[in-house]
DNA sequence: GTAACTGCAAAATATTTGCATCCTT
DNA sequence: AAGGATGCAAATATTTTGCAGTTAC
């Protein structure tokens, strides 16, 4: 597990701090999105608030994390599956945001249908949101 | 045209005021999506940054704007279908997102697939970002 | 005239930047 | 030892709130 972490930073020639690795656990963890705030709150008062800003944007320029479309303006973050288990790649995205207790699962295994385009259009990538009620919120 | 926005305002219960029909007069020149950065910046010094951020509060709790879903974190409006030509409800849409120029799109006649979700999660509202390059800015 | 809207000031939040120090390799 | 990463302080940017004055109806 922790040994799966560093690979992951070494992969990405990044060097295997332990504020890298503690937020890499909390995606680990959560196996969902997060934000910043989320993800400050779990780190507690190990790590600089800075710190975890500059981090994320890190991940993201490796391509480790990817940032998700919400319709609030929240940003959050979800680990890249290719970064977990190499071999596919995937530019389409399905999430599912929670009205309800606000937690976005990523549907990685729902298919996203081809979106046709208007003529000049050229695509590049499709993240479909969908929101309601999530299975623990459901009653 | 401001005969319009102003039956726009009156059927949402909204006193019809300057700064309310100048942010409406933007949308619908647009045509597209807007921040609330290019409509500081479009109104000018005409109306306050606070009028803006509540103005839009306002059109979004009574329908008249939604919010879009972004990858990077600004926050995008855009005139919902109903409030030009009611009639027709939507829950869905689509957008474009140029990676060039930024601009956003509303697709709104593109059809927008069903997505099978898991069991025991609750649909209420599919949003479909696609990325790429618009017309404009393919060469 | 009254309720609602706006502008201004200021508070609260969120994000970015510079620099000295510390840690990974 | 060297380069990159972190923490701290502070600068910026963004959004929210309170209140007094103004406007729409």
């Amino acid at each position: 597990m922790t040994t799966d972490i560093s690979n992951l930073l070494k992969r990405n020639q990044l060097s295997v701090t332990n504020s890298r690795k503690r937020i890499l656990e909390c995606f680990h963890k959560s196996d969902g999105a997060l934000t910043h705030a989320v993800i400050e709150q779990q780190v507690g008062e190990e790590f600089d608030r800075v710190t975890i800003y500059r981090t994320l944007q890190t991940f993201v320029e490796k391509g480790i994390i990817h940032t998700i479309p919400t319709t609030d303006n929240s940003v959050k973050y979800a680990l890249c599956k290719e970064a977990c288990s190499e071999g596919h790649h995937h530019d389409n995205h399905v999430h599912f945001i929670c009205d309800d207790c606000g937690t976005t699962y990523c549907l990685d295994h729902v298919t996203i249908p081809s979106v046709q385009l208007p003529n000049g259009f050229k695509h590049k990538q499709t993240d479909v949101v969908v929101s309601g009620v999530c299975e623990k919120c459901d009653n």
